[in-house]
DNA sequence: TGTACATCAGTGAACGCGCGTTCACTGATGTAC
DNA sequence: TGTACATCAGTGAACGCGCGTTCACTGATGTAC
Protein backbone atom coordinates (compact mmCIF):
# COMPACT_ATOMS: atom_id res chain seq x y z
CA UNK A 1 0.00 0.00 0.00
CA UNK A 2 2.78 2.40 1.19
CA UNK A 3 4.19 4.28 -1.48
CA UNK A 4 5.79 7.23 -0.31
CA UNK A 5 9.28 8.05 -1.69
CA UNK A 6 11.16 10.20 0.46
CA UNK A 7 14.68 10.47 -1.91
CA UNK A 8 14.24 13.74 -4.02
CA UNK A 9 16.76 12.89 -6.17
CA UNK A 10 15.01 12.28 -10.29
CA UNK A 11 12.62 9.57 -10.55
CA UNK A 12 14.29 6.70 -12.61
CA UNK A 13 12.04 6.80 -16.24
CA UNK A 14 9.83 3.41 -16.49
CA UNK A 15 10.97 1.71 -19.51
CA UNK A 16 8.53 2.19 -23.09
CA UNK A 17 5.55 -0.48 -21.75
CA UNK A 18 5.50 -0.15 -17.94
CA UNK A 19 3.86 2.97 -17.66
CA UNK A 20 1.11 0.57 -15.79
CA UNK A 21 3.45 0.42 -12.62
CA UNK A 22 3.62 4.25 -12.47
CA UNK A 23 -0.40 3.84 -12.26
CA UNK A 24 -0.74 2.03 -9.84
CA UNK A 25 2.06 3.74 -7.75
CA UNK A 26 -0.56 6.70 -8.22
CA UNK A 27 -3.12 4.95 -7.10
CA UNK A 28 -1.67 3.85 -4.30
CA UNK A 29 -0.54 7.06 -3.30
CA UNK A 30 -4.00 8.68 -3.01
CA UNK A 31 -5.63 5.91 -1.28
CA UNK A 32 -2.11 6.45 1.15
CA UNK A 33 -3.38 10.31 1.17
CA UNK A 34 -6.76 9.27 2.07
CA UNK A 35 -5.88 6.97 4.99
CA UNK A 36 -3.48 9.24 6.47
CA UNK A 37 -5.22 12.56 6.04
CA UNK A 38 -8.51 11.20 7.20
CA UNK A 39 -10.78 13.09 4.39
CA UNK A 40 -10.80 13.78 0.72
CA UNK A 41 -10.00 17.11 0.28
CA UNK A 42 -6.41 16.11 1.13
CA UNK A 43 -6.05 14.33 -1.95
CA UNK A 44 -5.07 16.96 -5.00
CA UNK A 45 -2.93 16.04 -7.94
CA UNK A 46 0.13 17.73 -6.37
CA UNK A 47 -0.16 16.19 -3.39
CA UNK A 48 -0.38 12.53 -5.05
CA UNK A 49 2.61 13.44 -7.40
CA UNK A 50 4.52 14.54 -4.43
CA UNK A 51 4.02 11.60 -3.03
CA UNK A 52 4.86 9.49 -5.32
CA UNK A 53 7.63 11.82 -5.98
CA UNK A 54 6.88 12.85 -10.00
CA UNK A 55 6.56 16.15 -10.90
CA UNK A 56 2.15 17.30 -10.97
CA UNK A 57 1.83 17.15 -14.77
CA UNK A 58 3.08 13.67 -14.54
CA UNK A 59 -0.57 12.41 -13.60
CA UNK A 60 -1.97 13.57 -16.59
CA UNK A 61 0.14 10.88 -18.64
CA UNK A 62 -1.90 8.36 -16.40
CA UNK A 63 -5.34 10.13 -16.04
CA UNK A 64 -7.38 12.25 -18.51
CA UNK A 65 -7.93 14.61 -15.22
CA UNK A 66 -8.63 14.67 -11.95
CA UNK A 67 -11.71 12.94 -11.75
CA UNK A 68 -10.30 10.27 -13.33
CA UNK A 69 -7.72 9.14 -10.42
CA UNK A 70 -10.22 9.44 -8.03
CA UNK A 71 -12.88 7.00 -9.91
CA UNK A 72 -9.68 4.94 -10.41
CA UNK A 73 -9.02 4.75 -6.57
CA UNK A 74 -13.13 3.76 -5.91
CA UNK A 75 -12.70 1.01 -8.25
CA UNK A 76 -9.36 0.03 -6.50
CA UNK A 77 -11.53 0.01 -3.42
CA UNK A 78 -14.34 -1.76 -4.47
CA UNK A 79 -11.46 -4.21 -5.97
CA UNK A 80 -9.63 -5.09 -3.26
CA UNK A 81 -13.07 -5.16 -1.18
CA UNK A 82 -14.62 -7.40 -3.67
CA UNK A 83 -11.40 -9.59 -3.12
CA UNK A 84 -11.90 -9.79 0.66
CA UNK A 85 -15.81 -10.98 0.07
CA UNK A 86 -14.42 -13.71 -1.86
CA UNK A 87 -12.22 -14.75 0.48
CA UNK A 88 -14.70 -14.82 2.89
CA UNK A 89 -16.93 -16.84 1.12
CA UNK A 90 -14.55 -19.45 0.29
CA UNK A 91 -13.12 -20.21 3.72
CA UNK A 92 -16.69 -20.68 5.00
CA UNK A 93 -18.81 -23.24 4.91
CA UNK A 94 -22.39 -23.42 4.90
CA UNK A 95 -25.05 -20.97 3.40
CA UNK A 96 -25.61 -18.87 6.34
CA UNK A 97 -21.66 -19.56 7.70
CA UNK A 98 -20.82 -17.92 3.79
CA UNK A 99 -23.33 -14.98 4.14
CA UNK A 100 -22.40 -14.16 7.83
CA UNK A 101 -18.37 -14.43 6.76
CA UNK A 102 -19.17 -11.73 3.40
CA UNK A 103 -20.75 -9.56 5.85
CA UNK A 104 -18.15 -9.14 8.51
CA UNK A 105 -15.53 -9.57 5.94
CA UNK A 106 -17.38 -6.44 4.84
CA UNK A 107 -17.47 -4.38 7.79
CA UNK A 108 -14.14 -5.16 8.85
CA UNK A 109 -12.70 -4.00 5.08
CA UNK A 110 -14.27 -0.74 5.92
CA UNK A 111 -13.36 -0.36 9.49
CA UNK A 112 -10.00 -0.29 8.21
CA UNK A 113 -10.34 2.18 6.06
CA UNK A 114 -12.82 4.63 7.00
CA UNK A 115 -12.07 6.66 4.28
CA UNK A 116 -11.97 4.21 1.13
CA UNK A 117 -15.43 3.07 2.04
CA UNK A 118 -16.56 6.84 2.32
CA UNK A 119 -15.15 7.86 -1.36
CA UNK A 120 -16.52 4.38 -2.54
CA UNK A 121 -20.14 4.66 -1.01
CA UNK A 122 -20.86 7.62 0.25
CA UNK A 123 -20.43 9.72 -2.91
CA UNK A 124 -22.96 9.81 -5.57
CA UNK A 125 -21.33 7.03 -8.43
CA UNK A 126 -22.46 7.31 -12.14
CA UNK A 127 -24.50 4.13 -13.18
CA UNK A 128 -22.00 3.33 -16.25
CA UNK A 129 -18.71 3.78 -13.92
CA UNK A 130 -15.91 1.10 -13.17
CA UNK A 131 -15.96 1.63 -9.44
CA UNK A 132 -19.87 1.03 -9.94
CA UNK A 133 -19.33 -2.66 -12.10
CA UNK A 134 -17.01 -3.64 -9.50
CA UNK A 135 -19.65 -2.40 -7.06
CA UNK A 136 -21.90 -5.04 -8.77
CA UNK A 137 -19.31 -7.47 -8.32
CA UNK A 138 -18.92 -7.45 -4.62
CA UNK A 139 -22.68 -7.22 -4.92
CA UNK A 140 -23.16 -10.13 -6.83
CA UNK A 141 -21.23 -12.38 -4.61
CA UNK A 142 -23.69 -11.58 -2.26
CA UNK A 143 -26.45 -12.78 -4.24
CA UNK A 144 -24.92 -15.80 -4.98
CA UNK A 145 -24.83 -16.14 -1.25
CA UNK A 146 -28.35 -15.70 -0.51
CA UNK A 147 -29.16 -17.75 -3.19
CA UNK A 148 -28.23 -20.94 -1.65
CA UNK A 149 -29.85 -19.16 1.52
CA UNK A 150 -33.12 -19.64 -0.41
CA UNK A 151 -32.58 -22.90 -1.56
CA UNK A 152 -31.21 -23.94 2.35
CA UNK A 153 -34.43 -22.83 3.15
CA UNK A 154 -32.99 -19.91 5.43
CA UNK A 155 -34.59 -17.52 3.37
CA UNK A 156 -38.12 -16.64 1.29
CA UNK A 157 -37.58 -17.41 -2.40
CA UNK A 158 -38.44 -14.30 -3.96
CA UNK A 159 -40.04 -14.48 -7.30
CA UNK A 160 -38.32 -11.30 -8.17
CA UNK A 161 -34.99 -13.70 -7.20
CA UNK A 162 -32.66 -12.66 -4.26
CA UNK A 163 -32.18 -9.35 -5.64
CA UNK A 164 -34.52 -7.65 -2.55
CA UNK A 165 -33.19 -9.52 -0.28
CA UNK A 166 -29.40 -9.14 -1.53
CA UNK A 167 -30.18 -5.56 -1.58
CA UNK A 168 -31.68 -5.55 2.23
CA UNK A 169 -28.85 -6.99 3.35
CA UNK A 170 -26.27 -4.74 1.98
CA UNK A 171 -28.60 -1.58 3.10
CA UNK A 172 -28.46 -3.23 6.87
CA UNK A 173 -24.61 -3.73 6.86
CA UNK A 174 -23.65 -1.00 5.15
CA UNK A 175 -25.81 1.08 7.72
CA UNK A 176 -24.02 -0.27 10.63
CA UNK A 177 -20.52 0.31 8.79
CA UNK A 178 -21.49 4.06 8.08
CA UNK A 179 -23.05 4.96 11.41
CA UNK A 180 -19.83 3.72 12.78
CA UNK A 181 -17.48 5.49 10.79
CA UNK A 182 -19.22 8.91 10.60
CA UNK A 183 -20.67 8.62 14.54
CA UNK A 184 -18.14 7.21 16.72
CA UNK A 185 -18.95 8.59 19.65
CA UNK A 186 -22.54 6.79 19.53
CA UNK A 187 -22.44 4.46 22.81
CA UNK A 188 -22.30 1.12 20.47
CA UNK A 189 -20.90 -1.12 23.35
CA UNK A 190 -18.47 -3.39 21.89
CA UNK A 191 -17.89 -2.80 18.33
CA UNK A 192 -17.79 -6.26 17.09
CA UNK A 193 -20.86 -7.54 19.31
CA UNK A 194 -23.11 -4.97 17.89
CA UNK A 195 -21.77 -5.43 14.10
CA UNK A 196 -22.67 -9.42 14.79
CA UNK A 197 -25.91 -8.51 16.05
CA UNK A 198 -26.84 -6.19 13.40
CA UNK A 199 -26.27 -9.01 10.78
CA UNK A 200 -27.96 -11.25 13.12
CA UNK A 201 -31.35 -9.08 12.68
CA UNK A 202 -31.08 -8.63 9.44
CA UNK A 203 -30.78 -11.85 8.33
CA UNK A 204 -33.84 -13.13 11.19
CA UNK A 205 -35.46 -9.98 9.88
CA UNK A 206 -35.61 -11.20 6.11
CA UNK A 207 -36.29 -14.92 6.81
CA UNK A 208 -39.24 -14.03 9.13
CA UNK A 209 -40.15 -10.92 7.93
CA UNK A 210 -43.52 -12.36 6.38
CA UNK A 211 -44.94 -14.15 9.02
CA UNK A 212 -48.25 -15.24 8.33
CA UNK A 213 -51.06 -13.19 10.10
CA UNK A 214 -48.96 -9.87 10.39
CA UNK A 215 -49.50 -8.12 7.53
CA UNK A 216 -51.26 -4.78 8.76
CA UNK A 217 -48.95 -3.26 11.90
CA UNK A 218 -51.16 -4.22 14.62
CA UNK A 219 -51.18 -7.54 13.80
CA UNK A 220 -47.05 -7.28 13.61
CA UNK A 221 -47.02 -5.62 16.70
CA UNK A 222 -49.65 -8.67 18.18
CA UNK A 223 -47.33 -11.34 16.46
CA UNK A 224 -44.31 -9.88 17.60
CA UNK A 225 -45.73 -9.66 21.48
CA UNK A 226 -47.30 -13.62 21.15
CA UNK A 227 -44.55 -14.82 19.22
CA UNK A 228 -41.43 -13.23 21.76
CA UNK A 229 -43.85 -14.31 24.98
CA UNK A 230 -43.24 -18.00 23.74
CA UNK A 231 -39.37 -17.51 24.46
CA UNK B 1 -36.12 27.84 2.73
CA UNK B 2 -35.67 29.93 -0.53
CA UNK B 3 -33.94 32.95 0.40
CA UNK B 4 -32.25 34.41 -3.08
CA UNK B 5 -31.75 37.85 -3.68
CA UNK B 6 -32.61 39.09 -7.13
CA UNK B 7 -31.90 42.72 -6.59
CA UNK B 8 -28.55 44.02 -6.51
CA UNK B 9 -29.70 47.23 -4.64
CA UNK B 10 -27.70 47.47 -1.30
CA UNK B 11 -28.81 45.54 1.23
CA UNK B 12 -31.00 47.12 4.30
CA UNK B 13 -29.27 47.36 7.48
CA UNK B 14 -30.83 45.48 10.37
CA UNK B 15 -31.89 47.19 13.59
CA UNK B 16 -29.51 46.77 16.04
CA UNK B 17 -30.57 43.83 17.77
CA UNK B 18 -31.61 42.34 15.02
CA UNK B 19 -28.79 40.45 13.80
CA UNK B 20 -30.13 36.63 14.17
CA UNK B 21 -32.90 36.93 11.20
CA UNK B 22 -29.36 37.67 8.73
CA UNK B 23 -28.20 34.74 10.65
CA UNK B 24 -30.58 32.46 9.60
CA UNK B 25 -31.16 33.99 6.17
CA UNK B 26 -27.61 32.65 5.75
CA UNK B 27 -28.30 29.51 6.88
CA UNK B 28 -31.24 29.07 4.53
CA UNK B 29 -29.21 30.01 1.47
CA UNK B 30 -26.35 27.82 2.40
CA UNK B 31 -29.05 24.95 2.73
CA UNK B 32 -30.48 25.97 -0.91
CA UNK B 33 -27.28 26.15 -2.52
CA UNK B 34 -26.73 22.82 -0.72
CA UNK B 35 -29.72 21.52 -2.44
CA UNK B 36 -29.49 23.02 -5.86
CA UNK B 37 -25.78 22.17 -6.42
CA UNK B 38 -25.83 18.49 -4.84
CA UNK B 39 -22.24 18.41 -3.81
CA UNK B 40 -20.69 20.30 -0.73
CA UNK B 41 -18.02 22.16 -2.73
CA UNK B 42 -20.57 24.53 -4.31
CA UNK B 43 -21.33 25.94 -0.54
CA UNK B 44 -18.31 28.58 -0.33
CA UNK B 45 -18.33 31.72 1.81
CA UNK B 46 -18.88 33.88 -1.30
CA UNK B 47 -21.90 32.20 -3.03
CA UNK B 48 -23.68 31.82 0.24
CA UNK B 49 -22.98 35.81 0.73
CA UNK B 50 -23.52 36.19 -3.17
CA UNK B 51 -27.42 34.68 -2.68
CA UNK B 52 -28.18 35.94 0.37
CA UNK B 53 -27.02 39.48 -1.43
CA UNK B 54 -24.57 40.59 1.13
CA UNK B 55 -20.97 40.60 0.98
CA UNK B 56 -18.49 38.42 1.55
CA UNK B 57 -17.12 39.90 4.80
CA UNK B 58 -20.51 39.93 6.07
CA UNK B 59 -20.65 36.11 7.01
CA UNK B 60 -18.24 36.86 9.54
CA UNK B 61 -20.05 39.08 12.08
CA UNK B 62 -22.34 36.18 12.16
CA UNK B 63 -20.05 32.95 11.68
CA UNK B 64 -16.36 33.20 13.24
CA UNK B 65 -15.62 30.85 10.31
CA UNK B 66 -16.86 28.81 7.53
CA UNK B 67 -16.44 25.88 9.85
CA UNK B 68 -19.10 27.15 12.13
CA UNK B 69 -21.31 28.09 9.14
CA UNK B 70 -21.25 24.84 8.53
CA UNK B 71 -22.05 23.39 11.87
CA UNK B 72 -24.90 26.04 12.02
CA UNK B 73 -26.78 24.19 8.97
CA UNK B 74 -26.13 20.94 10.51
CA UNK B 75 -27.52 21.90 13.52
CA UNK B 76 -30.39 23.56 11.36
CA UNK B 77 -31.04 20.58 9.67
CA UNK B 78 -31.14 17.49 12.69
CA UNK B 79 -33.38 20.02 14.04
CA UNK B 80 -35.59 20.41 11.45
CA UNK B 81 -35.34 16.16 11.50
CA UNK B 82 -36.40 15.83 14.84
CA UNK B 83 -39.44 18.45 13.93
CA UNK B 84 -40.84 16.17 11.64
CA UNK B 85 -39.77 12.82 13.89
CA UNK B 86 -41.71 14.40 16.68
CA UNK B 87 -44.88 15.23 14.37
CA UNK B 88 -44.92 11.92 12.75
CA UNK B 89 -44.91 10.42 16.47
CA UNK B 90 -47.67 12.54 17.67
CA UNK B 91 -49.96 11.52 14.47
CA UNK B 92 -49.50 7.86 15.16
CA UNK B 93 -50.96 5.58 17.82
CA UNK B 94 -49.58 2.85 19.14
CA UNK B 95 -45.99 2.13 20.24
CA UNK B 96 -45.22 0.00 17.03
CA UNK B 97 -46.69 2.24 14.77
CA UNK B 98 -45.10 5.66 16.15
CA UNK B 99 -42.01 3.91 15.60
CA UNK B 100 -42.36 3.11 11.88
CA UNK B 101 -44.07 6.64 11.34
CA UNK B 102 -40.79 8.03 12.75
CA UNK B 103 -39.16 5.92 10.37
CA UNK B 104 -41.15 6.75 7.40
CA UNK B 105 -40.37 10.15 8.64
CA UNK B 106 -36.63 9.66 8.95
CA UNK B 107 -36.42 8.49 5.24
CA UNK B 108 -38.50 10.50 3.70
CA UNK B 109 -36.80 13.67 5.05
CA UNK B 110 -33.46 12.44 4.18
CA UNK B 111 -34.84 11.40 0.57
CA UNK B 112 -36.66 15.49 0.16
CA UNK B 113 -33.11 17.01 0.62
CA UNK B 114 -30.52 14.45 0.03
CA UNK B 115 -27.46 16.75 0.34
CA UNK B 116 -28.57 18.00 3.87
CA UNK B 117 -28.59 14.81 5.07
CA UNK B 118 -25.28 13.72 3.58
CA UNK B 119 -23.73 16.82 4.78
CA UNK B 120 -25.46 16.17 8.58
CA UNK B 121 -24.88 12.35 8.62
CA UNK B 122 -22.14 11.37 6.26
CA UNK B 123 -19.28 13.53 7.68
CA UNK B 124 -17.42 12.87 10.94
CA UNK B 125 -18.85 15.28 13.08
CA UNK B 126 -17.24 16.03 16.50
CA UNK B 127 -18.78 14.67 20.19
CA UNK B 128 -19.18 17.91 21.59
CA UNK B 129 -20.75 19.54 18.57
CA UNK B 130 -23.85 21.47 18.26
CA UNK B 131 -24.91 19.24 15.50
CA UNK B 132 -24.29 16.30 17.70
CA UNK B 133 -26.65 17.79 20.42
CA UNK B 134 -29.48 17.56 18.03
CA UNK B 135 -28.66 14.01 16.53
CA UNK B 136 -28.98 13.26 19.95
CA UNK B 137 -32.73 14.60 20.31
CA UNK B 138 -33.63 12.52 17.27
CA UNK B 139 -31.78 9.84 19.02
CA UNK B 140 -33.97 10.08 22.12
CA UNK B 141 -37.32 10.31 20.49
CA UNK B 142 -36.66 7.18 19.27
CA UNK B 143 -35.76 6.08 22.09
CA UNK B 144 -38.73 6.51 24.16
CA UNK B 145 -40.64 5.03 21.14
CA UNK B 146 -38.16 2.14 21.51
CA UNK B 147 -38.96 1.75 24.97
CA UNK B 148 -43.32 1.69 24.47
CA UNK B 149 -42.46 -0.84 22.43
CA UNK B 150 -40.31 -2.82 24.73
CA UNK B 151 -43.31 -1.91 27.17
CA UNK B 152 -46.07 -3.40 24.83
CA UNK B 153 -44.00 -6.63 24.67
CA UNK B 154 -43.06 -6.54 20.99
CA UNK B 155 -39.30 -5.83 21.62
CA UNK B 156 -37.01 -7.85 24.25
CA UNK B 157 -36.21 -5.42 27.22
CA UNK B 158 -32.53 -5.61 26.82
CA UNK B 159 -31.13 -4.90 30.75
CA UNK B 160 -28.85 -2.22 29.17
CA UNK B 161 -32.63 -0.39 28.45
CA UNK B 162 -33.37 0.70 24.70
CA UNK B 163 -30.20 2.15 23.79
CA UNK B 164 -28.56 -0.74 21.76
CA UNK B 165 -31.72 -1.65 20.09
CA UNK B 166 -32.48 1.99 18.78
CA UNK B 167 -28.72 1.90 18.07
CA UNK B 168 -29.65 -1.21 15.60
CA UNK B 169 -32.97 0.63 14.02
CA UNK B 170 -31.27 3.53 13.66
CA UNK B 171 -28.33 1.91 11.88
CA UNK B 172 -30.96 -0.16 9.70
CA UNK B 173 -33.16 2.81 8.41
CA UNK B 174 -29.81 4.96 7.92
CA UNK B 175 -28.46 2.32 5.56
CA UNK B 176 -31.86 2.14 3.24
CA UNK B 177 -31.70 5.78 3.45
CA UNK B 178 -27.79 6.31 2.48
CA UNK B 179 -27.59 3.86 0.03
CA UNK B 180 -30.83 5.16 -1.40
CA UNK B 181 -29.03 8.32 -1.93
CA UNK B 182 -25.88 7.15 -2.90
CA UNK B 183 -26.60 4.53 -5.58
CA UNK B 184 -29.97 5.25 -7.14
CA UNK B 185 -29.16 3.38 -10.13
CA UNK B 186 -29.02 -0.28 -8.35
CA UNK B 187 -32.69 -1.72 -8.94
CA UNK B 188 -34.38 -1.13 -5.62
CA UNK B 189 -37.90 -1.76 -7.83
CA UNK B 190 -40.56 0.36 -5.57
CA UNK B 191 -38.59 3.09 -3.29
CA UNK B 192 -41.77 3.53 -0.75
CA UNK B 193 -42.02 -0.17 -0.88
CA UNK B 194 -38.34 -1.08 -0.14
CA UNK B 195 -38.03 1.07 2.64
CA UNK B 196 -40.88 0.18 4.07
CA UNK B 197 -39.82 -3.72 4.12
CA UNK B 198 -36.43 -3.07 5.20
CA UNK B 199 -37.84 -1.01 8.17
CA UNK B 200 -40.16 -4.59 8.95
CA UNK B 201 -37.09 -6.51 8.99
CA UNK B 202 -35.34 -4.47 11.27
CA UNK B 203 -38.30 -4.68 13.46
CA UNK B 204 -39.10 -7.76 13.13
CA UNK B 205 -35.33 -8.72 13.57
CA UNK B 206 -35.34 -6.83 16.68
CA UNK B 207 -37.62 -8.77 18.01
CA UNK B 208 -36.98 -12.55 17.03
CA UNK B 209 -33.06 -11.72 16.58
CA UNK B 210 -33.06 -13.95 20.17
CA UNK B 211 -34.76 -16.89 19.74
CA UNK B 212 -33.86 -19.40 21.66
CA UNK B 213 -31.73 -22.90 20.39
CA UNK B 214 -30.71 -20.52 18.01
CA UNK B 215 -27.30 -19.52 19.55
CA UNK B 216 -24.78 -20.95 16.71
CA UNK B 217 -24.94 -19.91 13.04
CA UNK B 218 -25.71 -23.75 12.32
CA UNK B 219 -28.40 -23.62 14.57
CA UNK B 220 -30.00 -20.34 13.78
CA UNK B 221 -30.20 -21.63 10.29
CA UNK B 222 -31.87 -24.98 11.33
CA UNK B 223 -34.13 -22.84 13.53
CA UNK B 224 -35.29 -20.22 10.56
CA UNK B 225 -35.51 -22.84 8.21
CA UNK B 226 -37.97 -24.84 10.62
CA UNK B 227 -39.85 -21.60 11.34
CA UNK B 228 -40.47 -20.47 7.15
CA UNK B 229 -41.32 -24.33 6.61
CA UNK B 230 -44.15 -23.98 9.07
CA UNK B 231 -45.57 -20.71 7.09
C1' DT C 1 29.62 -3.63 -32.72
C1' DG C 2 28.94 1.49 -33.29
C1' DT C 3 26.36 5.46 -34.33
C1' DA C 4 22.45 8.34 -35.66
C1' DC C 5 17.90 8.99 -34.68
C1' DA C 6 12.88 8.57 -33.23
C1' DT C 7 10.05 7.93 -29.35
C1' DC C 8 7.69 9.38 -25.43
C1' DA C 9 7.80 9.24 -19.99
C1' DG C 10 8.53 12.67 -17.19
C1' DT C 11 9.90 17.94 -16.31
C1' DG C 12 9.78 22.98 -15.13
C1' DA C 13 7.44 26.96 -15.40
C1' DA C 14 3.50 29.21 -15.78
C1' DC C 15 -1.70 30.18 -16.51
C1' DG C 16 -6.02 31.76 -14.37
C1' DC C 17 -9.21 30.90 -10.79
C1' DG C 18 -11.83 30.69 -6.63
C1' DC C 19 -11.02 30.13 -2.12
C1' DG C 20 -11.07 31.76 3.20
C1' DT C 21 -9.94 35.55 5.64
C1' DT C 22 -8.35 40.52 7.03
C1' DC C 23 -8.68 45.37 7.31
C1' DA C 24 -9.75 50.07 7.41
C1' DC C 25 -13.90 52.18 6.06
C1' DT C 26 -18.88 54.03 5.62
C1' DG C 27 -23.07 55.55 6.79
C1' DA C 28 -27.85 54.42 8.61
C1' DT C 29 -29.70 53.61 13.18
C1' DG C 30 -30.57 54.91 17.59
C1' DT C 31 -29.46 57.92 21.75
C1' DA C 32 -28.24 61.95 24.72
C1' DC C 33 -28.87 66.41 25.48
C1' DT D 1 -38.54 69.06 18.82
C1' DG D 2 -33.72 69.59 16.82
C1' DT D 3 -29.01 68.56 16.62
C1' DA D 4 -24.56 66.36 17.63
C1' DC D 5 -22.66 62.13 18.25
C1' DA D 6 -21.66 57.09 19.28
C1' DT D 7 -22.58 52.62 17.69
C1' DC D 8 -21.88 48.81 14.82
C1' DA D 9 -24.06 46.11 10.63
C1' DG D 10 -22.46 45.82 6.44
C1' DT D 11 -18.81 47.33 2.59
C1' DG D 12 -14.91 47.39 -0.83
C1' DA D 13 -10.54 46.16 -1.71
C1' DA D 14 -7.00 43.36 -1.08
C1' DC D 15 -3.95 39.48 0.93
C1' DG D 16 -1.78 34.95 0.07
C1' DC D 17 -2.65 30.31 -1.09
C1' DG D 18 -3.41 25.95 -3.25
C1' DC D 19 -5.87 24.30 -6.77
C1' DG D 20 -6.43 21.83 -11.73
C1' DT D 21 -4.56 22.13 -15.96
C1' DT D 22 -1.47 23.54 -20.16
C1' DC D 23 2.67 23.85 -22.74
C1' DA D 24 7.02 23.62 -24.81
C1' DC D 25 10.88 21.09 -23.29
C1' DT D 26 14.47 17.34 -22.06
C1' DG D 27 16.88 13.42 -22.18
C1' DA D 28 17.00 8.28 -21.28
C1' DT D 29 15.30 4.28 -23.74
C1' DG D 30 15.05 1.53 -27.53
C1' DT D 31 15.61 0.82 -32.68
C1' DA D 32 17.45 0.99 -37.51
C1' DC D 33 21.14 0.73 -40.17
Amino acid sequence: MSSSRSTSSRRHRAPRGQGASLRAEIIAAAKDLLAASGHEEAVSVRAVAERVGITTPSIYMHFKDKQELIDAVCADVFGKLADAMRQAADEASGSLEKLFAQGRAYVNFALAQPEHYRLATMVVGRPGSVDAALADDCFTQLLATVAQCVDAGIFPSDPAGPLSLGLQLWSAVHGVTSLLISKPWLPWGDTDAFIDRATRIAVVGCALADAPGSASVAELAAYLAVERSEY
